[in-house]
DNA sequence: CCTTTTCCTGCAACCGGTTGCAGGACCCCG
DNA sequence: CGGGGTCCTGCAACCGGTTGCAGGAAAAGG
């Protein structure tokens, strides 16, 4: 079996405590006492057992990362910049996908407890009192999502909303519609206020369709009702809908953007692979999950600190690209 | 803090080992003994702590998968696939990103040793030797690569490859380049023979341009160098390289699938979503997933019943789409 | 030279479970 | 009524580390 520190002790002929203190980097070791233990430590390929440190210590130096749906290009890059990130600190993410499923969610972070010492919660759709509830077992961070006393980190898609509606006014859209994302989606919900306050002052109508599942099959199916409404512009959850969407008008010959403005949030790889190329809300989702993870980490370290719950806002902006234009049939 | 088996114990006003037995499902604790723990447990949220009970019984039921690079679509649905069907049998699995960095994936595999069964590679880049070192220490499953000794499961990219230069071949393409993937790629290596095979059995020239970085980037810078070649029909290590290819021809003038036919690998999302619409080798991406978590839970189970390694083949097949067609200038 | 500090190391309990072993209660049978 | 099984539960050691406490040795101070 593997080497314990009973080995490395018995081997350099001290006291089990005095290995495990090598390691721990106390200076409660004499500089020479210490090296010597280490290089047999080293030589005996000696690692310590990080279940074990575990138990006792109750830290894993593991974060949990739990997203809805890992196939969502949104994820990718802000799970790459939290892995980096929490390497450099010394720390292991663990990624886990819940399908979109409430119940999973749940389950899921109750089998992580243990295991890490916090957990990052991406766009979570659990309601707002049992997260509030879970938050108190175990550090959380949001992301995407503000629930009263956990740390969270936002994207501010309602500026972005409010970006992209004026984007479509200003070409001349006098008439858009919203196709929101699922039930329990903090982000709709603010793309809903702020597209609507943005309208009312820009003097445009605004429909709202709601709810749709966030994937390319909810635009494809969402399409026809978004035709029926009239709406010139449109503006879409994310990328994935948009895309979905596109797809939609072009089974039924409309064209983009030539019969119908599409604007996309998040702005992935499909939505810049997308042919016309997607105009998008760009979400600074790498900064958002080496921001999460740095908040989480002070959570954790800080234990009983206090309530240091803290919000990040981070900036979003619009990205114009071919899938917006002026409308065909200016009004008047 | 939260409770532990001493609690229950107490509550229940038994000793802890029968607390243990109780959840152990052990048949050795009496029926009614068993019920009545069971339901102090249950409403004092007792749960039992996995890091401890890892210590002593060496099984964390949690696997380990990693990947070289999460954004890459071609790994979302196996990682899926993998945590569903993992979740159905009891375990968790933990995701990993290595950026396609050879020492961060080996550093990844020592640190998860300990706190997982086993671990799945999909698609390594580590040489050969050290994969066998470390199969030596944890039980391992491979994808996409075969290593003596080990368990894998393979999808039979030099099939798909054959199609694809058959595919090309009848098209009336006498002149074809393989676009191969980044070194250490064990696809890029059966691609590169199989096609070869294929294109002298059809009588056909093939150029081999080798290693790319197995990106959409890749891709781009890659395309260059194909129109050099006078290729009329090119195949990809994979659907973002294809993609990348495209746009490198395009931004030179070049239409695909009118100047050049184009082939890419894996079928994921991007290929369908993009203009035309990809022509490719599907992968059973999901089915790899499934089949990798079969075989380690095996392998970790039986553990000490000897070398039960086992290979499994899964088969793999062309989807014809809009990227390829006659060649514009046929020969003769 | 003796007392006080400081520095280092060993001892042993503990984290939260699991499990081999032993013994008590009870039943069956002769 | 005694001997031999079953069945169940408690005891205690153990998994691989960590850490408070105590004591010995060396260094500092008087």
């Amino acid at each position: 079996m593997a080497m314990t520190i009973r080995d490395v002790a018995q081997a350099a002929g001290v006291h089990v405590s005095t290995v495990s203190r090598a390691f721990s980097a106390s200076h409660l070791v004499k500089r020479e006492t210490r090296e010597r233990v280490l290089a047999i430590a080293a030589d005996l390929g000696y690692r310590p057992n990080e279940t074990a440190r575990a138990l006792t210590t109750g830290r894993t130096r593991n974060l949990g990362l739990i997203v809805s749906d890992i196939a969502n290009p949104f994820y990718p890059p802000l799970i790459k910049a939290a892995q980096a990130y929490a390497r450099v600190r010394g720390y292991q993410v663990f990624v886990a996908d819940t399908d979109e499923d409430v119940a999973v969610e749940e389950e899921l972070i109750r089998t992580l407890a243990r295991q890490v010492d916090g957990v990052i919660l991406v766009s979570p759709r659990l309601a707002n009192d049992v997260i509030g509830r879970l938050g108190g077992e175990l550090p959380f961070v949001l992301v995407n999502r503000s629930v009263a006393g956990l740390s969270a980190v936002l994207m501010d898609v309602a500026h972005g909303a409010a970006l992209a509606v004026e984007h479509l006014a200003g070409l001349g859209h006098e008439h858009l519609a919203l196709v929101g994302g699922p039930r329990g989606s903090w982000t709709s919900a603010q793309m809903r206020r702020a597209a609507g306050r943005a309208a009312a002052d820009q003097g445009v109508r605004l429909d709202v369709l709601a709810p749709n599942p966030p994937t390319e099959h909810g635009g494809i199916v969402a399409a026809p009702a978004v035709l029926e409404t009239g709406a010139t512009g449109v503006i879409a959850y994310n990328d994935l809908v948009a895309i979905g969407l596109i797809e939609g008008f072009d089974d039924r010959g409309v064209r983009i953007p030539r019969d119908l403005s599409v604007i996309g949030v998040d702005d992935t790889v499909a939505g810049r692979l997308n042919r016309p190329r997607l105009t998008t809300v760009a979400m600074p989702t790498a900064a958002a999950g080496r921001t999460a993870v740095d908040l989480l980490i002070q959570t954790v370290e800080t234990s009983g600190g206090g309530p240091a719950t803290a919000q990040t806002v981070l900036a979003t902006s619009l990205v114009v690209r071919d899938s917006t234009a002026t409308p065909a049939h200016p009004a008047g």
